[in-house]
DNA sequence: GTTAGGCTGG
């Protein structure tokens, strides 16, 4: 019999249990299937597949394992741990309770990796190490797969060398770790440890490694790939679209990213998601809501990461009506707004200079808010000078508590109090953080040329060239401060991650080393922006600077994020 | 019978 939806499944149980032929091989085949659906099948339900195998006398691995792989796949993974546990421990008396075996442990690995539950996945590695699963590579492609979903990509790796024979699932598994917990360029070069080695590469290594691109900005690695993909005569999958069309799009290749996209013959949600955001980030915010609107003409609906893009768009704009049409809107996609689309919200008001209302807003939201979203308001006393809302928000709100590990609110208070010319309450803040032991992380900035990636953090002179750049970074500023520019100079490819990392960028005298990197000539001139560039101080220096520098306005004001400009003024209403 | 894999972020 077939069995195609869970009301079959429970029709043909029912007929199994009345038979009374349990000794029989048609009955063991058919309950095997009918769980087998009950437990993996899309259609098919955990509870009843769980309820099969409580009713069983003597479950052999095979139930278990998939017992244990539908929980790992399941949105409550904490229950493939517990059914783990009971065949580990043996904990179910009365009843003969399977061994794990090989099959078991990359399902209960995940589960750990999905709950980023690191210990318990020590624990594990420990078991199977004791039991001489070690040379499974299942098992050890499961591992690593479980290290870099904990976010330690150290371990991953540790595995991966000692594996003796390692194939593209354990490669890519590596290198997709690398890219999630932002170690990008030793993804790329594991990618092309990979190609060196004879290993072929698969979409899904495609997929991470274009991920890593994206992170990068490291365009001409990406456009390889690209052409790698076409070989392969992979551009018609749909994962390895999406991948081209962010990496272009971050990349700052707009019309390559819309090229891939118009050429997709099945555009699903992530693929409009990819351009939707890929086209608010480039300033296209009209063309991104057309895509918006003729995405929903198609009937796909749209997801979180959809109305994020959206909203995002909305923000750039400047369109607080819509910004907070759209959220409701969600409603009506059964879409719970999170605090990412409140957060777009809240900066549209901040950047409005509606400060009042981005607090009231704040306060009345129906999800507790953080000190990411706290911070933009934060942000918004800076740019707007009013100390005394911040002062009052750091005391009332308690932000500093809020983040004892991180140093942000430190800094951006700090800011706050530099803005207004109060330096005596900027060194308070600066001694406060030095009383509580918290190190400021230093920015860093990534550029890519001829292939090869250059890292730069500030402050640092590790760099081979570290001198050279230093002393033509002096050189390129005594130029700007002359209103001159620099015609050697003619790659920039930029990167400022978050608003410390902006504000270091434009503040210090490493800014320059940051955002110029190493001094090379190069065709093309590429200017990518990738996040934040928040205040309009900041824009407007940054600007200035990149203008003289390459009397390329077009390019910037096209690049530009988070400010709408009309006729020469900017939406905080300063002239420029 | 197993393992990796596309879009979001204040």
């Amino acid at each position: 019999m077939e069995i195609s939806t869970m009301a079959q499944a429970m029709q043909l149980h029912a007929r199994l249990l009345k038979s009374g032929r349990p000794e029989d091989q048609t009955h063991f085949q058919n309950l095997s299937k009918l769980f087998t659906f009950s437990a993996l099948s899309p259609s098919g339900n955990l509870t009843y597949a769980r309820h099969i195998l409580t009713t069983l006398k003597t479950p052999n691995s095979y139930y278990y394992n998939t017992m244990i792989r539908a929980y790992s796949d399941s949105p409550d993974p904490t229950r493939s741990i517990t059914l783990f546990l009971d065949m580990h421990c043996r904990e179910e008396e009365e009843r003969v309770v399977p061994d794990p075996d090989k099959f078991t442990y990359p399902f209960v690995l995940k589960a750990c990796a999905k709950l980023r539950h690191t210990q318990l996945g020590k624990q594990i590695h420990g078991l199977i190490l004791k039991m001489g699963f070690m040379s499974d590579r299942y098992v050890n492609n499961a591992l690593i797969h479980m290290y870099s979903g904990c976010g330690d990509s150290g371990h991953a790796l540790k595995v991966f060398d000692e594996m003796s024979e390692r194939d593209v699932v354990s490669w890519t598994s590596v290198i997709d770790g690398f890219v999630d917990n932002d170690r990008p360029i030793e993804a790329i070069k594991l990618f092309d440890n990979m190609m060196d080695s004879g290993v072929d590469p698969n979409e899904a290594t495609l997929v991470s490694v274009l991920r890593g691109c994206a992170d990068t900005g490291a365009l001409s690695i990406g456009e390889k790939v690209h052409n790698f993909v076409k070989e392969r005569k992979l551009n018609g999958k749909a994962n390895v679209g999406t991948a081209l069309i962010d990496m272009y799009a971050k990349c700052g290749c707009i019309d390559n990213a819309r090229w891939i996209f118009n050429e997709m013959m099945d555009k699903d949600v992530y693929a409009w998601t990819a351009m939707i955001s890929g086209l608010a980030s480039h300033g296209l915010l009209e063309e991104a809501m057309e895509h918006f609107e003729k995405m929903k003409s198609c009937s796909i609906k749209p997801d979180e990461r959809t109305m994020t893009a959206v909203l995002s768009a909305c923000r750039n704009a400047g369109w607080i009506g819509k910004g907070l049409y759209h959220l409701r809107s969600m409603k009506k996609y059964k879409l719970r707004p999170t605090i990412q689309h409140y957060g777009c919200i809240v900066d549209t008001f901040v950047r409005a200079g509606q400060l009042d209302e981005a607090e009231k807003y704040i306060r009345k939201m129906p999800i507790d808010p953080d000190v990411v979203l706290w911070r933009t308001l934060l942000w918004g006393c800076k740019i707007h000078g009013d100390v005394e809302r911040s002062e009052r928000l750091v005391k009332d709100v308690e932000l500093l508590k809020m983040d004892s590990r991180d140093c942000g609110s430190y800094i951006l208070l700090g800011n706050v109090y530099a803005a207004t010319g109060n330096w005596k309450e900027k060194a308070k803040m600066r001694e406060l953080m030095n009383q509580r032991g918290l190190v400021k992380t230093p920015g860093s900035s990534r550029i890519e040329i001829d292939g090869l990636i250059h890292e730069f953090t500030a402050g640092d002179s590790r760099h081979f060239e570290a001198e050279n750049i230093y002393a033509k970074l002096d050189e390129m500023e005594q130029n700007v401060r002359r209103e001159g520019y620099d015609p050697k100079v003619s790659e920039v490819l930029l990167e400022i991650d978050n608003d410390e990392k902006a504000s270091q960028l434009l503040h210090h005298s490493e800014k320059l080393a940051l955002s110029f990197g190493l001094i090379k000539t190069n065709p093309g001139t590429v200017i990518r922006i990738v996040k934040n560039l928040r205040s309009c101080e900041d824009c407007h220096s940054f600007m200035k600077l990149i203008s003289k520098l390459y009397q390329r306005e077009i390019i910037i004001r096209d690049r530009i994020r988070y400010h709408y400009f009309k006729g020469g003024e900017c939406s905080c209403g300063d002239r420029w």
